[in-house]
RNA sequence: GGUGGCGUGUCUGAGCGGCCGAAAGAGCACGCCUCGAAAGCGUGAGUGGGGGAAACUCCACCGUGGGUUCAAAUCCCACCGCCACCGCCA
């Protein structure tokens, strides 16, 4: 949620966010009001509560036939003082509502627009011509098959659509991603982790997932647990409630996700690019407000060492305003070159999420003035799917085999992956 | 899943229904002492919120949520978490 002190001093700018985010600019006016509501309503409750305080320290200190008289004002006033704060609680709880509906500031650097009106901010690498190489790249599917590494089939026979089955080199690419993202994030500083997928709604609400996006998530009825789309989840709520005295914090969280891509029907139906459940390797990191735009780079340069290193062509792009989730102020994908569907295909994602989450979630740091709520960013490192997906469609050979990048060999102990009778 | 015990401030740990935002130790910060340190002595520190230009003042917070009462850390109920033992189990 944001700072209701930046909406009261700023209204102009935070309708204007709402209104680039294509979100409803009224809601600020709404907030306002209902903030002023309770806060009449708290200053009624508070003095009704400071008299019935000192009234009731009078009923103690009463004796004989002092107490009958201060006993009956006493019982009349305790009504009112349980009217008044009921009045003042549900006045809260309204503004409180209206509050979390809004979503984060939008940074002013950020392009305005809808899911098409992103901004490319570089390329790298060249696509590769495959008609020098004098073949039709096949897609991932069929490599996955000539090399028995994804059985989509099995798959969708098991679990349904957007299941799959990772085997042989597929699986063992999957550990050897893993591996290198998590021994070059250790290298870089972050404490690797591997966290719960099932958390519960405070978690869940904290992190900004159950808004808009709550359509997206798993959610177990009898238990009460949501299964976590990332571990960004997991992670930004380790710290919830505690004051950090040690800043910046970087987690590099391993976990499966899970993801119900409802209003996906007919896109991406085949393959992996688009599937319900996937592992993934995700940056998170906790640091002070101030550094925030310095670190969401940060973010981005990890990012682009990792495919840099998987020698893929890619592009980075500034996501616009329509399309940032509600938690991120700004918002940069890579999108991987994909040679099948003569385009670049999202495969990693960093937000900036400033104090927006760590204010739900209450976490904090202490300076002199006083304790502040920390600013929280993530960002992908290495999601599974997607990656293979782009390893095997940019390194293939006319054979079906596929060339391993440089970097993951020592991890998968191969130069290249064959096809398997 | 069953039984028993426990949840208090940074930590340990007291707490009779009103005098408890909470004893006492430790730790922390500052000062004195010292050539410096330790020890010793003194002083000061919780979090969130309302009002106020400010000094300041008021409200809330003793796992969470309800309830009883004029008044709850203290009584009652539910839930959650931790510990121990038993059962089951990868």
């Amino acid at each position: 949620m944001i700072d209701l002190k930046v909406i009261r001093e700023n209204p102009d700018a935070a309708r204007a966010s709402q209104k680039v985010r294509g979100e409803d600019p009224a809601l600020i006016d709404q907030v306002i009001a209902a903030d002023d509501a309770r806060r009449t309503a708290l200053t009624t409750f508070e003095a009704l509560r400071a008299e019935q305080n000192l009234l009731s320290k009078s009923v103690g200190a009463a004796k004989g036939e002092e107490k009958a008289p201060l006993l009956e004002k006493a019982k009349a006033l305790s009504a009112q003082v349980k009217a008044a704060e009921a009045t003042a609680s549900e006045l809260a709880e309204k503004a409180q509502s209206i509050l979390l509906q809004i979503h984060n500031l939008i940074d002013t650097d950020a392009p305005i627009g809808g899911e098409e009106d992103f901004v490319i901010i570089e390329h790298v690498g060249t696509p590769r011509d495959f008609t020098v190489d004098g073949f039709e790249p096949r897609d991932h599917v069929e490599i996955g098959k000539i090399l028995k590494a994804i059985d989509t089939e099995r798959g969708a026979k098991v679990s349904g659509s957007r299941f799959y089955y990772l085997t042989g080199m597929g699986a063992l690419l999957e550990f050897a991603l893993v591996n290198y993202a998590i021994s070059s994030a250790t290298k870089a500083g972050f404490t690797p982790v591997i966290p719960p997928v099932l958390v519960k709604p405070h978690a869940m609400e904290g992190t900004g997932f159950l808004g808009q996006a709550a359509e997206n998530v798993f959610h177990l009825e009898e238990d009460d647990f949501y299964l976590v789309g990332t571990s960004e989840v997991p992670l930004a709520a380790y710290h919830m409630d505690e004051i950090l005295d040690q800043l910046p914090l970087r987690y590099a969280g391993y976990s499966s996700c899970f993801r119900r891509e409802a209003g996906t029907y007919g896109k991406d139906t085949r393959g992996i690019i688009r599937v319900h459940q996937f592992d993934k390797v995700e940056m998170f990191t906790f640091c002070k407000p101030e550094d925030a735009k310095a670190e969401h780079l940060r973010l981005l340069q990890w990012e682009k060492d990792f495919m840099n290193a998987m020698e893929i062509p890619y592009r980075v792009i500034d996501v616009a305003s329509g399309d940032l989730g509600a938690s991120a102020i700004r918002k940069f994908d890579i999108e991987a070159w994909i040679p099948t569907q003569n385009a670049y295909r999202e495969v990693t994602s960093t937000s900036n999420c400033t104090e927006f989450q760590a204010r739900r979630l209450n976490i904090r740091y202490r300076e002199e003035s006083g304790t502040r709520a920390v600013a929280t960013l993530n960002g992908t490192l290495v999601a599974i799917p997607r990656m293979i997906v782009a390893i095997l469609e940019n390194h293939q050979n006319d054979d079906g085999s596929v060339n391993v990048p440089q970097a993951l060999r020592p991890f998968l102990g191969v130069d290249r992956l064959l096809p398997q009778a």
